[in-house]
DNA sequence: CGACGTGTTGAAGGAGCTCAATCTAAGTGG
DNA sequence: CCACTTAGATTGAGCTCCTTCAACACGTCG
């Protein structure tokens, strides 16, 4: 990691949190007024590790991460990727302890505020902390359908799953249209992050792909036939509790992002 | 479900709250003042459904409740378990729109709370919602717990750390001890918890009992050798994020509680 | 160029599933 | 108090989806 002084600044997080709640004039400037430091990281480096203690949350400017932890066999379990805006450790700020890891998924760039600051502003303007509690109760939701997604759909449900959830969350940060984008990660991050073998999300993808559901060319994803992937991975926007500008929950939602 | 006027008071809200953040007497008497109605359902009443918009935020003051969503292909992911004392449903405070069901597991007392004066009360007492937010954390850490749970461990793994999780928050909730309690939940619905069928949770169960690892009758459970039973279960307390009154996270347990 | 990380494919095995029957305990009505 | 009912626990047999192991292909980068 190698630090620098900050010309990045913090809008990603601003951008994100108005999303949730309302905020004026001196909300938004207090958010850009954070203290924070920036540090560029690479893929792989660690932005948190289990049992840290942090003083700081991380923030992702740009980039992608994922949080993970590790079981007794020696497995990983993938829980949440992360991109641009992401609130990386929030929980860090009132938890002490981290009970997970959090790892750079690609360079990125990521901005740490310390604990303090953050908390102070929670309280101290109850619109932000409102904004930041939304949220911390959306990671959450993201997390239940993940529980749900390995502990209850089949291999093929799983993977279209996720391939659909990450063209729109990528669509909703404007970091790329749902149908047709990038994806950053490798099989075998995926396969950890669907509770699957690396072989078999491999053989899973080329299904989809002969079906003509998608067209993947390396990590490059295009979803062919969005409703019907859709329909596989039991995928719905409802659990993204997606909001526009104004907050007013699933409003003027193009259709591909409902299922009736 | 049948209404009656409130002799059970929010007690059990209070006692967890306190664990999480130090709370003063006008703290405490706000909480307790809180308005609510208190209803009593019976095993299998629903207390919130998917796609509700509750006004009001359902608080466990008795018995069992647990949350769940279904998936497509008729499945059922049992989520979280919950008993006396937790706010099965904050998150609802914030997000309008349920993402899962909440039901009941067993007769159970529940208050239910305007949504309003949650929120009046968590940002016009910070430190009343720095527990509150803090408790949804835990939450959250528990289920990233659980996505580990059925991404990424065999069947064995699986019942024991449920088996252990279990005997530990009821323990922590002064509701039983952590090797001896009633398991409240069918071999049906303790499938549904780790995504394996009732048939092979059985046969798991079964197994573990043989092993002398365990000793049940029924529905009552006794772990006759904690430490393998933990170890088995891949469970440490961490992700429980375990504090006593003072806030002091993780001091002073007892031994049977950490893993090394 | 060679080496390494990643993607792809085949073959064999196994953990957990499905289907189906039987057993048990806790009601429930007479 | 007992026959009857029923939800849940238990067990067996066969099957399948996914894993494991192993080899090979491909692109990138020092």
């Amino acid at each position: 990691m190698n630090h620098l002084s900050g010309h990045p600044s913090l809008t990603p997080m601003l951008r994100k949190l108005m999303k949730w709640s309302a905020l004026d004039e001196e909300d938004q400037q207090a958010i850009l007024d954070l203290p924070h430091e920036i540090r560029r990281v690479d893929r792989g480096d660690y932005i948190v590790r289990e049992q840290d203690k942090p003083s700081h949350a991380a923030l992702l400017l740009s980039g992608f991460a994922y949080r993970h932890k590790f079981v007794g066999s020696g497995g990983r379990q993938i829980l949440s990727v992360h991109m641009s805006g992401d609130m990386v450790d929030l929980q860090n700020t009132l938890l002490r302890t981290a009970d997970h890891n959090v790892q750079a998924l690609s360079r990125a760039v990521v901005a740490f505020i310390p604990c303090r600051a953050i908390k102070e502003l929670a309280f101290g303007r109850p619109r932000v902390g409102m904004a930041m509690w939304y949220d911390t109760l959306v990671d959450g939701s993201i997390h239940r359908e993940w529980t749900a997604n390995v502990g209850r759909r089949d291999a093929r449900a799983r993977v279209a799953h996720v391939l659909c959830e990450f063209g729109v969350r990528l669509n909703d940060g404007d970091l790329g249209s749902p149908c047709t984008y990038e994806f950053p990660m490798t099989q075998e991050e995926f396969a950890d992050a669907v509770g699957l073998t690396p072989v078999h999300v491999n053989r899973t993808l080329k299904a989809l792909d002969r079906d003509g559901l998608t067209d993947r060319a390396h990590r490059s994803v295009s979803i062919k036939q969005w409703d019907r992937l859709a329909e596989i991975g039991d995928f719905s926007t409802n659990y993204l509790h997606i909001q526009d500008e104004q907050g007013r929950a699933g409003a003027d939602l193009p259709a591909w992002r409902m299922r009736p």
